[in-house]
DNA sequence: TTGACATGAAACCATTCGGTTTCGTATGAT
DNA sequence: ATCATACGAAACCGAATGGTTTCATGTCAA
């Protein structure tokens, strides 16, 4: 039997500071690990890590490229939180929901 | 000294799927802790625990009513997701962006 | 070919997480 | 007064998380 990888989501994938940093630091195009890992405090291989968990996610891709694993950034996966939360903007966005919210309010109190 | 307690943020709080489940729940109005635990597998208790989570996040407030606990959605922490969302969103929408984005790649490849 | 560089894999560790069960305590109904 | 209801706190548990160090491997440079 295979063991049951991990596979992470988008929304476990941006759970964590550091992986949201190196989403914002891909941004600004390819990079390899040497280059991102710069940037933290934590070790190489832990900012691998969390590398994989991106790419787990589809968050990143990795391409090696002579010795070095040059990671790039890949926005598809954002769509499906962006969805998720344009189901709750009506919520704060939209005066008739928040009218509505108070009388449910004013119901419940009754 | 004081223990750091941990506090959530909203980050943290949608990673889970039953916390989100929850927060689609309480968007259909109040409800008490008996009737949204009526919903899940779990017991009572685990289900409590998501909506302290939620809580610490500011996306549930509490409000004991009798002997029940009402739990009421709050949308306004979603904003700080939205924005962080925002950010990457010229990344798919904007084909400017793309552009740049295939541009980069050349550079780094030369 | 020898050596430095860039990286991933593995083993390990403490803490957090998501869940359980048990118990205590208000509150409301009889 | 008594008893059931609705809940939170606490203790506990296994697994996942976020980090470390060590080691093996492939690649480029001298």
């Amino acid at each position: 039997m295979g063991q049951a990888l991990p596979q992470h989501d988008v929304y476990q994938a941006i759970a964590d500071p550091s992986r949201r940093r190196l989403l914002r630091l891909l941004t600004q195009g390819e990079q390899p690990l040497s280059a991102l890992s710069g940037q933290f405090d934590m070790s190489r291989t832990a900012v691998s890590k969390h590398l994989r968990v991106l790419r787990e996610a589809g968050l990143v891709t990795e391409r090696r490229a002579g010795r070095e694993t040059r990671y790039a950034f890949r926005p598809e996966p954002l769509a499906e939180l962006k969805d998720w939360l344009g189901y709750f903007e009506q919520f704060w966005d939209n005066k008739l929901a928040i009218l509505k919210h108070l009388v449910e309010e004013q119901d419940e109190n009754a």
